[in-house]
DNA sequence: CCACTCCTGCGT
DNA sequence: ACGCAGGAGTGG
């Protein structure tokens, strides 16, 4: 489901629910995500409060005043939310935590289970973090010529580079499309034949496709919520993704869908060259 | 590099 | 019945 935008949404709203606040008794389903869930770590944080919530690209991580970090990754369709504890359990609700003497918890839902819950130490979380991407959310600007020379040396297309979150952190499918659109790049051309002057206009679009969507609250299409259980406005302001068929926003011919290393990638064959 | 996998749900 | 879906890893 998320991208970083909606990452970056759901760690804000899940933040103001849950910092100061003291983890209760962990419950997890039967069912594993993509990993097993590492109940007897994950235990070691009750009864401690939480510190902050931070994220980076699509990892969003809860600190505790003590060791461990707990990650998660929400994969396609991973909700992570606070509710009350008397609300009724959605399907696919794999977690429940409860916040010591609030009758409220933090829930996590998935159906499709390509997400992770996990726990790190803070080496392990620097070395996850140092197999990404810079995150254009707190990316500098001197960090902007690095990462073209580096989504450069790629004969990869384009699109899929900037899919590739240890190139760069919290691009998705969606976005991807809507960056490679602003730009009037051609999803097709391989990384390494993009011009210095189009990968300016590129990143400038990443940085600002993703911060218009954060400020949005995310694009719901499907089941994206943020902490609280709201969806996202952005859908609306999208320029091409799931448009297909209906006219460019800028020139009026018909978007286009191709298949890019097996997800869609939608684009305007007039604007992008 | 590619294809394929993990899984459920929805629309055609 | 089939193809599609905000992700990411594996193995050839």
């Amino acid at each position: 489901m998320p991208e970083g935008p909606e990452v970056r949404t759901v760690a804000r709203t899940i933040a103001s629910e849950i910092v100061g606040k003291k983890l209760g008794c962990f419950w997890y389903s039967n069912q594993q995500l993509r990993r097993e869930i590492n109940s007897d770590a994950l235990r070691l944080l009750e009864n401690t409060e939480v510190d902050k919530v931070s994220c980076y690209g699509k990892v969003l991580f809860i600190h505790s005043k003590n060791e461990p970090i707990v990650m998660a990754q929400l994969g396609m369709t991973g909700q992570l939310v606070v509710t009350n504890t008397d609300q009724p359990l959605p399907l696919h609700t794999h977690i429940r935590w409860p916040l010591f003497g609030m009758r409220k918890e933090i829930r996590y839902i998935d159906p499709r289970r390509f997400g992770v819950f996990d726990v790190c130490d803070e080496n392990k979380r620097q070395a996850i973090l140092n197999k990404l991407g810079p995150d254009p959310f707190i990316m500098e600007k001197k960090d902007h010529l690095p990462l073209i020379k580096n989504m450069k040396r790629s004969t990869r297309v384009i699109k899929e580079v900037l899919l590739d979150q240890s190139v760069i952190a919290g691009v998705g499918n969606i976005y991807a499309s809507e960056a490679l659109f602003l730009s009037k790049i051609d999803p097709i051309k391989r990384a390494c034949d993009v011009s210095d002057v189009e990968y300016k206009k590129l990143i400038a679009a990443v940085i600002d496709v993703l911060q218009r969507a954060y400020e949005n609250c995310g694009t719901t299409f499907s089941n994206y919520v943020d902490g609280s259980g709201k969806k996202g406005d952005n859908l609306q302001f999208l320029h091409v993704f799931q448009r297909e068929g209906e006219p460019c926003k800028v020139c009026s011919i018909k978007i286009s869908r191709i298949k890019q290393g097996g997800r869609s990638t939608f684009y305007c064959e007039n604007c992008q060259k």
